[in-house]
DNA sequence: TCTTTTTCTGACCGATCGTGCAGAAATACC
DNA sequence: GGTATTTCTGCACGATCGGTCAGAAAAAGA
């Protein structure tokens, strides 16, 4: 009769089927959105009933909420690890191939964060104003640090950040109208020209 | 008992009406999406029934896809307007400024394209592969030409065009989060502190 | 093995939504 | 004013979807 979702610690099935429902809507959630997924097409993807969902998750919005919230460490670790005691340039450039490793290896999550985002971020919320305002806030410092040292060319840190977000999760995002612009030819490399062009654009750019 | 939609000229009525679905839907998809939205959201928006709305567009999707339709050609026009004549920086300049434009003072029209392709794009389909490719094959080939004759530094005209997209768009699609990050203060110059960050980054990467 | 707990399913409900349609109301036309 | 056409509404149907619940099935514990 225990809730699944009790605070006591969870059995090896417990653990698998929410894992196996995670990724289920992952798939769905990135593809359709909230709105356009059903708890239906979660159960086929996860190879369960709609009502084993239920038992999982108290609902939709929750699979979808904690689904979310799973991700966001992982989703910012490429800033958080970018360091003070590294070369400056290096690590920019280091932050950026990371960054594309993420637009190429995870193309859901970046949809995913990216829909969420697009239409109001209910479910972020103060995450975006605390927590993600701390980090970039932090970074830009050490940024702006480095360009009053001389180290790097002095141009305005948090939109050299907004910049690289922008460039790099373009290419997962958008990544159906990239292809549908670069043809079938050049598409197959286009992960990898896209990083020598950032990477060589944000080099100009900054070199002091 | 003649359909709203027929062949014939239409009456002022019509035109009107049509026009405030229009507004209306806008605002409600590029808010809540295609399957987040719905008539009802739409009617109240433009102050119409939800049967009246029916009567004149055959239904949620056709109010749609005709939205998107009749936005797509304004969408494209500050790249269809770069043209080989001008000088190259310029050109690319002013194409920044006028994307830049369009992020600050059409939003709505730029959350809507991003979440059509962002899930697929399946009312867009071959006019990203037809025409949209065109237009930046042409454009590319222009921004290469002016690169061997020495005008410009060379880099990837293709890239160089989706990273001025990704750059100037991300700041009307994500500008929640850029909101977020940068605080209250800054953010009243977001749009003007933007453009000037990305001509300053081009004008490096470009100089010859 | 017997009991207890966890896991899963079938049947179903209420709400929402897109849509169709007959006819009323308003407008345009002569 | 009278007729024809356009515009609009009331009503309601069918489908979809999220969620509930009792109880069956399976697994764990004794």
């Amino acid at each position: 009769m225990a809730k699944a979702g009790s605070t006591s610690r969870p059995t090896r099935i417990q653990r698998e089927k929410r894992r196996a429902i995670f990724e289920a809507a992952l798939d769905v959630f990135s593809e359709k959105g909230l709105r356009g997924a059903t708890l239906d097409q979660i159960a086929d993807a996860a190879g369960l009933s709609k009502q084993n969902i239920v038992y999982y998750f108290s609902g939709k919005e929750a699979i979808y909420s904690e689904l979310l919230e799973s991700l966001l460490e992982e989703w910012v670790s490429p800033l958080r690890d970018l360091s003070e005691d590294g070369e400056p340039l290096d690590e920019i450039l280091t932050y950026v191939g990371r960054k594309m490793e993420m637009s190429r290896e995870m193309p859901r999550e970046s949809r995913l964060f990216a829909t969420e985002i697009l239409h109001g971020a209910p479910r972020l919320g103060n995450m975006l104003t605390k927590d993600l305002k701390s980090l970039v806030d932090e970074k830009a410092a050490v940024i702006a640090t480095w360009m009053v040292e001389g180290r790097l060319a002095t141009i305005d840190p948090h939109h050299l950040i907004f910049s690289i977000w922008a460039m790099t999760q373009h290419y997962a995002d958008f990544d159906l109208q990239v292809q549908a612009v670069l043809g079938p030819v050049r598409s197959d490399t286009r992960f990898e020209d896209a990083e020598v062009f950032i990477k060589h654009m944000l080099v100009r750019a900054l070199h002091p």
